[in-house]
DNA sequence: AATGAATGAGCGTTCATTCAT
DNA sequence: TATGAATGAACGCTCATTCAT
């Protein structure tokens, strides 16, 4: 593993554990068994490792949420349960996910928009590629909103129930929300 | 005015502000016209205060909603409009509750956790009390969920719509995904 | 003594020791008995508290020339003797004008600058008021330099030899030097 | 040019530009094209290479001006036209000289004192050779402030006027001052 | 109850220097 | 010799909280 990788792991574990502002770079440097400096030669500071991470794990998110969708599985079906199973294996990315896109840091903030944004844009396909009658941002919003909040539950008991076997029953109730049954 | 509910309402300005931890004590203080050590005469510190803020906006929020909910109207509508009127109308609350609630300070969310609470067993009861065929956890998260994002897009969109007027589609599609359309 | 001045005392003290940089804010926190965070009451920063201390300084400096102008005495001996007499009972003054007037940052250089730039004028008033025929800036740049490199010699000497008894011969000199004598 | 002058030439540009703590170790390493590690090779650390820089530079003024000094022309006035020419033509030792020459770091203000020294000599036998009656040290003290003003006055205009021109208008006011007009 | 001056622990970041290659 | 990635000590400043008045 290189030395970057190896710091954006630390970075996952201690960001997830205490939460962007009471993360120590010490804390994540020592974690990742390096010098405090060397975090700097990686990444320009705090805010720019944190960017990077949720960058590189929503990038290979998506690269996956893309794979997921070219099979066979109506979209909207594949997306849940893709989703649900992706953050359902990546307790830390979960809780990261959870407890840092809503940050009121606005500068952090709007860097995550911009990052999460391509997935809306997945969403609104997968929903226009069916059948359904609803405001397409209503139902945007109702289908993050609500596989969001399932990751948000399951972090919230700790990682206590499987989070993927959800998604069966979440595709079910949201393609028929959508007016997509027949 | 009392003073403790002057520093309760400079302190829901400045939380909304600027997010809890870029928001100084001492701009609550100046905010709500007291000196700074006032207002650990009122609340232990910078967290118990947060969470007596949210606490109450919280408490108002429930009596109202139980006052939506003796209507005549189906429970679940009831809770949608309520839900997106009383936020719609109240900016600063919505950015506390939204950036705030999900929170990177595991004590913090805790406490944000247990005051939210009864606001699930509202909405599991309005599910329970309409006809459905959902699993009752997973839906109350979909019901929230949808209504919470619907909130987020709202305030990041820095307030441009209305909010309450989502209220009728939002309810719509609530209700088809509960199988409870007949 | 305020709190404020034995700020500047102790700052005093400790730039004079250990030079700007190496002058910590904790020492001068700690040699003028108050907190760390104390000295950011009174000023804004380490900048902001040198420049107070030298300004201050200087106009006190600026103050006394003038009444001593004021007297019987040709001005150019009375500011020779002044100057002298001035810095030589006050030894950390003089380590700090000698050491910082010429500084390597360029923002504090230039407040320097404008601080010490009326004391200038009056060394090229007090020239101007005696018969001479030399050129002003030059002239002015001789004085200045000669009673600078006076007390430059005698703080590296560890002020081992009386300053103010330089003056009569420092006054003889630059008077003959401009062409004074009749 | 060896490595080690180019090392030394960088120096002088970085030291210059920057002053002597704001100046980077990197930044002379990359100015003079060799590895940070490499400048190490050559000199012993940051401090050791400026005394280096300023050791050399006063070395090479010293030559030249026993070469001005062997001339028919007064010693004294031969210094002082050499002084100023010398500097006069090199801006970036000129504001070396006038900025750090007076350093805040104890030990570096005595090395530099060290190295500055002979020059002293040098004009306390330029004084003696003449017809004079003043007191040596005030005099030599003079004539160094007098110069030694003139080029600070040069940089502080960022080099805007002919530093050189100076010369005897600055050497007729010594001469006189000294009392060896005849 | 109210004040607000004082406190002091806490931390992101820089950069001279080292050393394995 | 030369490299440049890695090191880690060092420090100015902030701000929640306290407490003498």
């Amino acid at each position: 593993m290189t030395r970057e990788a190896s710091i954006l792991n630390a970075a996952t574990r201690v960001f997830a554990a205490a939460g962007y502002h009471a993360a120590r770079m010490a804390a994540i440097a020592r974690e990742a068994g390096v010098a405090d400096g060397t975090v700097y030669l990686y990444f320009r500071g705090k805010r720019e490792l944190f960017v990077a991470l949720f960058q590189r794990g929503f990038a290979e998110f998506l690269a996956g949420l893309d794979e997921a969708l070219a099979s066979s599985t109506p979209p909207l079906d594949a997306l849940c349960a893709y989703h649900l199973r992706y953050l359902g294996a990546r307790y830390d990315l979960a809780v990261i996910t959870q407890v840092e896109m809503r940050h009121s840091d606005p500068e952090l903030r709007e860097d995550i928009g911009r990052i999460v944004r391509p997935y809306f844009d997945r969403i609104e396909a997968a929903i226009a590629a069916m059948p359904h009658d609803a405001d397409i941002k209503v139902a945007r919003r109702m289908v993050f909103g609500t596989l969001d909040e399932q990751v948000t539950a399951w972090v919230r008991s700790g990682g206590a129930f499987d989070l993927a076997s959800l998604a069966p029953e979440v595709s079910r109730l949201l393609r028929r929300a959508l007016g997509g049954n027949d």
